[in-house]
DNA sequence: TTGAAAGCGCTAACAA
DNA sequence: TTGTTAGCGCTTTCAA
């Protein structure tokens, strides 16, 4: 009981038993037994759940990646999942999970199975939503308004003087919030008096290749656009590499835009003007808040962590 | 008692009371405790731990998406780690990874510190080396031989006629193997009696602009270099960027020669040659071969998954 | 095929 | 300041 009470930090010892516990310890090697404490005490797990939609997707890499480094920080362990925004997935994993009595749970996006939303009713543990803003969440929210984020680019481009925007998405395997975006970027524009000439949205995943062919698809409709929001910055960094090599200048004679501050959209000779995420951030705080909750911190339910729109030289 | 038995499927109950059970645990909306399982027998952890240098490298987040999903499939919880490429830092986290009693573990890269061995060894459960291939590994390894790649690239270099090749690598931050590389590559040319003119090392971090202005550095003090082997894709891509600017032409005037097998690799105007890495089956393998050590099922020590050449238009 | 007893290593509560 | 007791929910072992 002595050694518990030393090595958890919890007072009621001396100094000097202090040092014969932690003397002893270091000699015979010893390792707390987690999984006993956990079982033990309801209060002493450190385990906490993450979900997200992909590992290899590079923005929620990063998240997770924050994530994982504030929890270590705190003292908490990290279990993961993926559910590849598959709702079901999320739900089997979150049953998986709940068996090991965690302390609290992040889970990507604000839309959940219905199961999901019965076990967590049920688990009474903290729960951070992010990524997309809740404005009305399970518990927490952390996050951003994609729908705000198309908004603001459609009135940058307006300001910009183009007239004539379409735009160029891409539905198959993620789901990062396109749809929306593309709704309040056509609400910018139609505010301004002007409309969208186009809205392709191609079968096919998001990407570099997607971005590459579908702008040649979209251009041979309509050759007279003068701007086109891309779904993301791959995509559009694959429109760029089709209108250098069909000798279409940007942004002369046609902008783009992008969207999620990929790293390589600092690669190419022109800047590329696009939306940036701000993942670091809202991973440290999702996990900050987690904590904050489960010491009975006051914490805010609902966290807004704004993109940013970072001109470049291709709007 | 007979609950346990009919959640886990061991043998010792009728059919009947199969039903009734399942029946029973569906109406009260039963979840099994695995904190206590674990706990109770050293058999029954499904816990793993697996330890990449960082979640947003796009090659360990592959990696460990597909060691995600067969851990999975298969029945094992995930509890994650990162390094950043710091000893100290995997040590530290291994020592919060035991507390919790896991099955095994996973460990990227085959260097560790003392201490880390020290755990290792008295943990007593099974360890998965993966990426570099340690052929003599501390228990299994799944990887590939970074020499080895840069060989194959340098025997290319020379069969496709080049006779004068320059390195061009970059140290900071990330360190997947490139010196390794460099050095397979520098034996193909000597073997072929060529030598490699020049090896620039960037103090910077490997990406799409230190390939660019390295790729100028290297050519105003070497200006006919027939091909330069960069470090990555990202290296290489910035190269290209370059080299398009100065109207230098790839592969005519001079060749070009990546690493990775970078998704937007695949899609420049000219298809960059570069090297694949199978890091879905880099972490497919491991995680199986973890639970056959588990099941006590026989196991290869060492699993070379190489990587593999893939020519493009650049080389 | 089913059940009873003991114990895993810790912590909460209480006693000294 | 230190120690004792009981119990967390399982699994292992042994008995019926």
């Amino acid at each position: 009981m002595t050694v518990s009470r030393v090595l958890r930090g919890t007072d009621g010892f001396s100094e000097e038993t202090r040092e014969r516990v932690l003397a002893e310890v270091n000699r015979l090697g010893y390792l707390p037994n987690r999984l006993a404490a956990a079982f033990g005490s309801k209060e002493a797990s450190t385990l906490v759940g993450v979900c997200v939609p992909s590992f290899s997707d590079p923005y929620f890499s990063k998240v997770l990646e924050s994530v994982d480094r504030t929890f270590l920080r705190l003292g908490y362990q990290t279990l993961i999942g993926s559910h590849n925004w598959q709702h079901d997935d999320e739900e089997t994993w979150l049953r998986s999970l709940l068996s090991w009595r965690p302390a609290g749970v992040l889970l990507s996006t604000k839309h959940h199975s219905q199961g999901t939303l019965e076990y967590l009713r049920d688990a009474t543990i903290p729960i951070v939503e992010f990524w997309d803003l809740n404005t009305s969440p399970l518990d927490l929210s952390v996050g951003f308004n994609q729908s705000d984020s198309g908004f603001e680019m459609g009135r940058y481009a307006i300001s910009r003087g183009r007239r004539k925007p379409g735009i160029l998405g891409a539905v198959r395997d993620r789901k990062t919030g396109g749809p929306e975006r593309f709704t309040g970027f056509s609400q910018a524009i139609e505010e301004a008096g002007q409309t969208v000439l186009t809205k392709e949205i191609l079968n096919d995943t998001p990407g570099f290749y997607s971005g590459y062919y579908g702008t040649e698809t979209l251009l041979n409709r309509l050759p007279d656009l003068d701007m086109i929001y891309f779904q993301d910055d791959t995509m559009a960094l694959g429109g760029m590499a089709w209108l250098q090599r069909k000798g279409i200048r940007v942004p002369d004679d046609i902008a783009v835009a992008g969207w999620g501050g990929h790293e390589a959209a600092s690669i190419m000779s022109r800047q590329l003007t696009t939306t940036s995420v701000p993942t670091e951030q809202i991973g440290k705080l999702s996990a900050e808040l987690l904590v904050r909750r489960l010491r009975d911190e006051p914490a805010d339910d609902v966290n807004a962590v704004p993109t940013r729109l970072i001109p470049g030289e291709t709007l």
